[in-house]
RNA sequence: UCCCCUAUAGCUCAAUCGGUAGAGCGGGCGGCUGUUAACCGCCAGGUUACUGGUUCAAGUCCAGUUGGGGGAGCCA
């Protein structure tokens, strides 16, 4: 008989193939139990899963006392056995163990970060390099993968390009908020020019340079000859956001799509999220299972609604009056409504947890509150803007048709005092060829915490980087 | 950056009015059991984040520093 090596997912997936079959299971130990039955139960994950595979050693294996009863959480072990149907429950497989092999111990139990136990997520940040090996974090690295897949199965069956836009920028033109500077000029001995600035003439890119806040610019390039592209990668803001929903370091998807206007970026952004939840209710039941159980009660069924569901379509100035009227009503908000503001969080949550209760699509905002590079609407006071609202999180996509017409843009650029010359390269896509073309940014760990409940974006993404800390 | 809360055993938390620092989990040892975050007994484990102050006496009160959390702003 052959032996057979696979993840446990993939046993667990098709256990009428797999009992009955010799195996092995390589993996870390995560509990165990003795029974004077002589034998132990010891669940080993590998991480291909949600649940551990329980392994039952007989004391008949030649390192029964000697290291098998020593087992405790976090051992690495390599298992040979029989896949067999389970005498117990809780499982329909386990593996009735030959013999088992500890590869590494784990040095000092007593001090083991990773506990059978429920720890706290504040702790286990602390512990970053570990805590994958937690149910939780180990459910959502696998639920943070299947999103991405999903991304690039979408946009690729939609012959959308993949462009990997520059993570170190030379344009200061981003305006997407604080940057991060990107040098190697001695910082103890920087070099000055003779006014005594810092001549960056000397610095690695002979220019001043960040890392990126958004390749949007860049794929617009690109957009503007493969008609259908998108970017998907981390961006950086440098803004000392000490909240649940910013990160430093952050990835996030932006599609850019030529001939196209802003109801055909929201709907492309309405159907993206469909898609990628749809897979993810296929893909992860596992993991949306424990989502559901043990972090939010009400996560499968919120994206079922979702994938179901249209999304609202709202002008910001009906948003305005809708929030008015809820004033009218009683509704008490901390800042005043009155059109020609940005909607704060409460305006937000107003609109999308209370008043529709799906997710909404605000579009058409006053243009003193959006970027030099949106749309001007033929009233001249809004650009064609939207933003998607998400019940539970506000803000999940930004987006926007782009100014094609040259002239506009550069007027919207003297408007905000930017200096065109800066701008070369972008001012010349309205030069050569220029088209209609729209797009949006969607940040991908606020995706992640929308799909499975999770409340910090700081456990969405494996090391997060925060003002003050990037210990990993 | 602003407002509020917070820091006690490896972890999660107690400790009344300022008066001898305790439990559960985890760990070690033993018992019991085809067990399921098992159960029962015993044992070990502490410079109460740091610095300074008030007091006969500080985990507890005050000031500062640092870390953590929640909210706001900025945004994705």
């Amino acid at each position: 008989m052959s032996t057979i090596e696979r993840p446990i997912g993939r046993l667990f997936a098709d256990p009428a193939s797999a009992i009955g079959q010799k195996a092995i299971i390589k993996g870390w130990v995560r509990t165990r139990r003795d029974s004077k039955a002589g034998l132990s139960f010891v669940h080993v994950s590998d991480g291909s899963c949600f649940d551990p595979i329980q392994v039952v050693v007989p004391n008949s294996v030649t390192n029964y006392h000697a290291e098998v009863l020593r087992l405790t959480a976090g051992c690495s072990v390599i298992c040979r056995g029989e896949l067999v149907p389970s005498q117990g429950k809780g499982q329909a497989l386990e593996l009735q163990a030959e013999s088992i092999e500890v590869v590494g111990w784990v040095e000092d139990p007593d001090t083991y970060p990773i506990q059978p136990k429920q720890h706290s997520f504040e702790y286990l940040r602390e512990q970053a390099h570990l805590r994958v090996r937690t149910n939780t974090f180990g459910a959502v690295a696998r639920v943070r993968h299947c999103l991405a897949q999903a991304v690039h199965r979408f946009f690729h069956a939609r012959d959308f390009y993949w462009v990997h836009t520059p993570i170190i920028t030379g344009s200061d033109c981003e305006g997407a908020g604080q940057m991060f500077r990107v040098s190697t000029l001695d910082h103890l001995n920087i070099p000055r020019t003779h006014d005594g600035k810092v001549d960056w003439d000397q610095d690695f890119f002979g220019r001043e340079t960040n890392l990126t806040v958004s390749g949007q610019l860049n794929v617009e390039t690109y957009a503007c000859a493969l008609s259908r592209v998108y970017t998907f990668g981390p961006t950086f803001r440098a803004e000392n956001s000490n909240t649940s929903r910013h990160l430093a370091e952050f990835w996030m998807i932006e599609p850019e799509i030529a001939f196209a206007d802003l109801a055909t970026d929201a709907q492309l952004a309405e159907d993206l999220l469909k898609s990628i939840f749809t897979d993810l209710l296929h893909e992860r039941q596992d993991d949306l299972k424990f989502f559901a159980e043990r972090i939010d009660k009400g996560c499968i069924e919120r994206l079922e609604a979702l994938v179901k569901a249209n999304f609202e379509r709202m002008d910001y100035t009906d948003g305005i009056k809708h929030l008015q009227a809820a004033e009218a009503k009683g509704v008490k908000f901390e800042f005043p409504v009155e059109w020609g503001m940005d909607l704060q969080s409460e305006h937000e949550r107003y609109l999308t947890e209370t008043l529709v209760g799906r997710p909404v699509v605000l579009m058409n905002y006053p243009k003193g509150i959006k970027a030099f590079y949106m749309r001007l609407n033929d009233d001249e006071r809004t650009v064609a803007a939207m933003d998607i609202l998400a019940p539970g999180i506000g803000e999940i996509v930004g987006g926007s048709q782009r100014e094609e017409r040259l002239d506009v843009l550069d007027r919207r650029m003297d408007e905000m005092h930017l200096e065109k010359a800066a701008y070369w390269w972008y001012r010349d896509l309205r030069r050569y060829g220029t088209v209609p073309h729209a797009g949006f940014g969607l940040g991908f760990e606020r995706t992640i915490i929308y799909a499975t409940g999770m409340a910090n974006i700081r456990d969405v993404i494996p090391f997060p980087r925060t003002p003050r800390n990037a210990a990993f």
